[in-house]
DNA sequence: GTACAACTTCAAGTCGACTTTAAGTCAAGG
DNA sequence: CCTTGACTTAAAGTCGACTTGAAGTTGTAC
């Protein structure tokens, strides 16, 4: 159990290795001790890249979690570095949640209000109420592949 | 007010020209009528941007707005048109609601609940419970650029 | 005649988080 | 010795929605 190859993590931790050499290339994993140019990997490795799903499950970006590990004073203990970064995150999903909101909200009533026959009508009352310059850009179809 | 230039066009809507080209490009507009090599625009094309823009603000991707035009039989109604299209994005949008609220529980939860010293201490709590496998993926941080 | 602004095309660049590909190395087994 | 499988690297490709850059054309003004 002390020494283990990239593919044993990688199946450990849920992860392709090709995402377990590249976080190690952004600096997001510490270089791994080498055996004939081989990784090995100890447990402390796989409870780093615990933490790193669990960070990701929580919507967090690599550059968030390096920050997590490395945007801090050796000091600081984890869970005041957890606090820290949670909260603005949270206020991030509350804004995205917000912006969905508001899509549902002009899409029910898009449902139930319009009647048009042509989009070229459609248009002509979306561009009178003048409503369509705003562009909130959609947070994405969510739940990327997994493995 | 027949005739417009690009730039015009680009001004009324709210968008870049490249944006425009871009869309033409695609197939997201038919190929616009040309002065001397440069593209002029009447009313019709602006209001097809109107619909676009709008349909931009709903969440849809332009895959989706190309189908919005050129996905149905011509005599469909554009209420009918949206109102298929709208139901697909309405459950993804709530599918994209419930990934944001269970990141918001578990953010909550773990600024609630983790007082570990370290990061390795907190990757071992997090891989004893297991539950970090699965991988959500972020909605991706919204808002984005409005020329 | 030439400067200028506004347009044109086509190709390439951007962002984030990876994956894929090509070519090479290594240890073990037959 | 040779194959096999798992690993290595560096570079390039992927996705969507554009933007940026380089090089060229057009019409108008001075």
């Amino acid at each position: 159990m002390a020494e283990m190859t990239i593919s044993a993590v990688a199946r450990q931790v849920g992860l392709q290795t090709s995402a377990i050499r590249y976080y190690e290339q952004i600096g997001l994993l510490p270089p791994a001790q080498r055996s004939s140019g081989q990784r090995r990997y100890d447990t402390t490795a796989v409870y780093r890249l615990a933490v790193i799903q669990r960070a990701r499950q929580l919507g967090f970006t690599l550059e968030e979690i390096r920050q997590l590990f490395l945007g801090f004073r050796p000091v600081t203990p984890a869970s005041e570095r957890w606090r820290k970064l949670s909260q603005k995150k949270l206020a991030e999903l509350d804004a995205m949640m917000d912006g969905i909101k508001s899509m549902r909200r002009l899409l029910r009533k898009m449902m139930q209000r319009c009647h048009c026959e042509t989009m070229d009508q459609c248009g002509r009352g979306i561009f009178r109420s003048g409503a369509f310059t705003v562009t909130p850009k959609l947070p994405e179809t969510s739940l990327r592949r997994n493995r």
